[in-house]
RNA sequence: GCGGUAUUGGUGAAGUGGUUAACACAUCGGUUUGUGGUACCGACAUGCGUGGGUUCGAUUCCCACAUACCGCCCCA
């Protein structure tokens, strides 16, 4: 084969996009609803622009970025995530103004890239839906849009949710937490993984998400965050989960809960689901959580921020495990044609037919009527027009119900006039029978 | 970046160091003129991911590369 897509690249075909089509739909109508608009961002933007928000520290972030130098030679990156993105657009466009109804609220949806090895659900170019509110620090915005995100879960079909929560809590929370895990860890650094080791001098909050059970043992009994949170952090967490309370969404709080990106503070949290499309494994299908302080790095006056990612590779398998596929469209008309000249009829009535709003296919590959009628029966068509010499020289559609057998001759001109009767006739009252 | 497994037609696949690469599904055609199902008949990989090598001879052995899947790292 002389071309292949490039490594961790999909190609959505027509029977799945449908499925993409549904839940992006779905989507949209929840968004509307909590008076989120659609904002549209480059997939592409300086590469400083992703490493500083993310934290430029981590060697991840270079490793994992897909980067490239342009032609003026600016480093630019394919966007790993949509917050940075969106961030700089709030700034770039000065949507803190005052005309601007606050907090104010965006959604986007689209492909994202990441520069790794592709394996388990996890590809180069993948999707995401986000959702970003910028503007309140109120904890009662945190539970919006925490509701936000299992409402739209609900309405592609997706139960049997799970929430955890988790604050990283306020600038001076991170500092104190983070003395106590380096001062908890350090005595048991030489019995901790490699990766931990180096963790422990980079960013110690991460040994608390290891999978190596030399880790785990101490991870046990870790000091939590939630001792070490100062009244302010303390305050808004409660409120957050009085308001979740007050909605009767269920939670639970992990402690051991972290983000892999820098930016965020305060409230994150994850839904999390288990179903037969991943083997019956817990994943996660959505996270976010607050960052305020970020807008303020990007250069913009000091404003808050909350939002979430789904991501929709995942989210789609949900869907076609949770529920039939929304049905393809009916096709309303085949057009069988025995000849090349009644093949340029047929493409004159599709099209009037098409016009009067029916779905029309018909055959070109001049095959023969009987293989016309097997697609046109494959296609589940309702009605069949049959096209021979014998109907031209009359100028009469043979018209065939497929579901009775039952066919008859209707002039050409009534075809291109009034479809509309003639379906109603056939179709519509054959139904009532 | 590291490791494991895999790669045969449109699809699912069997198979072997040597003159025709099973079988099934799908598709197309036929079983007398232009009508959906079934049955029966026929067609359908000069080719076994790509490039090298070993060999008298490779799809089968070796190497490299590509891609996929599964792990590690990491996770946006």
């Amino acid at each position: 084969m002389k071309y292949q897509k490039p490594k961790g690249t999909a190609d959505v075909l027509p029977d799945t996009s449908r499925l993409w089509d549904y839940v992006e739909t779905k989507s949209r109508q929840i968004f509307d609803r909590y008076r989120f608009g659609e904002i549209r961002v480059p997939m592409f933007e300086s590469y400083d622009l992703y490493a500083r928000s993310s934290g430029d520290t981590s060697d991840i972030v270079t490793k994992e970025m897909y980067d490239f130098h342009d032609k003026g030679d600016r480093h630019m990156a394919l966007r790993p995530e949509g917050t940075a993105g969106v961030v700089r657009a709030f700034v770039e466009n000065k949507l803190y103004g005052p005309e601007y109804p606050k907090p104010y609220r965006v959604y986007y949806m689209g492909p994202m890239f990441r520069y790794e090895r592709p394996q388990s659900g996890r590809q180069r170019e993948f999707h995401q839906i986000g959702v970003e509110a910028f503007g309140s620090e109120s904890p009662l915005l945190d539970t919006e849009v925490i509701q936000l995100g299992v409402d739209l879960l609900h309405a592609v079909g997706v139960h049997d949710l799970r929430l955890a929560i988790n604050t990283l809590g306020d600038p001076a929370t991170r500092d104190a937490y983070h003395q106590a895990l380096v001062d908890y860890f350090a005595p048991h650094r030489a019995e901790l993984s490699e990766d931990s080791q180096i963790r422990l001098e980079k960013n110690p909050l991460r040994i608390l998400d290891s999978k190596d059970p030399r880790d785990k043992v101490f991870v046990k009994d870790a000091p939590s965050i939630l001792d070490y949170l100062t009244p302010a952090a303390q305050n808004h967490f409660a409120a957050v989960k009085t308001a979740l309370d007050g909605l009767n969404i269920d939670y639970t709080v992990d402690p051991t809960m972290v983000r892999g990106l820098d930016y965020y503070n305060h409230t994150i949290f994850e839904i999390m689901t288990s179903s037969p499309a991943f083997g019956n494994k817990e994943l996660t299908v959505l996270a976010g959580g607050r960052y305020d302080g970020l807008v303020e790095q990007f250069g913009g006056p000091a404003t808050p921020g909350v939002g979430f990612g789904i991501g929709l590779e995942r989210l789609i398998l949900l869907v076609q495990q949770a529920q039939q596929l929304p049905p393809a469209p009916d096709l309303n008309v085949y057009i069988v044609s025995l000849n090349d000249q009644a093949g340029e009829e047929a493409l004159r009535l599709a099209h009037a037919i098409r016009n009067a709003g029916f779905t029309v296919d018909m055959d070109f590959m001049a095959r023969k009527a009987k293989g016309q009628f097997k697609t046109a029966n494959r296609e589940n068509a309702q009605l069949v027009i049959t096209l021979g010499e014998d109907e031209l020289a009359n100028q009469v559609a043979s018209i065939k119900q497929m579901a009775t057998g039952k066919q008859q001759q209707v002039p050409f001109n009534t075809v291109e006039n009034n479809f509309q009767s003639i379906y109603q006739h056939l179709v519509e009252e054959g139904e009532q029978e």
